[in-house]
DNA sequence: TTTATATATGATCACTTGTTCATATGTTAA
DNA sequence: TTAACATATGAACAAGTGATCATATATAAA
């Protein structure tokens, strides 16, 4: 069936539509979102955040932990840095990177129960 | 600096390294943990999954919602439903979908969170 | 200043992903 | 049975992503 833009049916439920409409978050946020949930959909930076959130590690641990290139590490806090994720201090050579704030734990701990009730 | 498997300095934190490594998912979790992660990582999948966590609606009403064409809504509908996120109910040709559990909704309220704090 | 080292970054490439088009399946009404 | 419609699915393709390689930057020691 080629898309003809809406439904030609007397099922489409406006009224609920209409009142769902206003919960979804502004197209402006929404980018946002998706970017930031996008961190958590790949098993480095899993391993890295939820390393993180027992521990500061500079990049140097963190790249013998998960046992990838030190530049792929890089790369990857890069990226978390960019979403506010990670903050880092530097101590002279090294940068000690940690949690920005306490949502990263939450969010991992509910996707693991998560996955722990769906088998 | 090309990789060498291991850092060549005595600023490798072992001992924080061994502490860290036992909090790490097993590897045949975080894939699924990551595959879950990854349905929050779209613009279209937040709209569904927003608006499902106020009421159910048939794929049509979905697609009318999100204005995208009823086969794109389907097949995010699929990949919904493989990482058990969605359910559905079907009345006669309709196909009522629901979230399957309030994990979702606590996600997205603190990504949504995550989001105005960083404002 | 020169050397060593810790981290960052740009370019590239294989792989993944979301959408579209075309078509199939399933259900209801005529 | 036939027509209409709600949903599902397979193939294909453009756009995005994560790792690698090469190289750059920054800091500390010699």
């Amino acid at each position: 069936m080629l898309n003809t833009g809406d439904c030609q049916t007397h099922f489409v439920h406006q009224k609920t539509i209409d009142r769902v409409k206003e919960s979804i978050p502004k197209e402006e946020n929404l980018y946002d979102l998706a970017d930031f949930f996008k961190m958590f959909g790949d098993t480095s930076r899993i391993k890295i955040l939820k390393a993180l959130s027992i521990s500061e590690l500079c990049v140097c641990d963190l790249s013998e932990l998960l046992n990838i290139s030190q530049s792929a590490m890089s790369h990857q806090l890069r990226t978390l840095r960019q979403v506010n994720l990670v903050k880092f201090r530097k101590q002279g050579k090294i940068a000690f990177y940690s949690l920005k704030d306490d949502h990263v734990k939450q969010i991992l701990d509910i996707g693991i129960q998560h996955i722990e009730e769906a088998l």
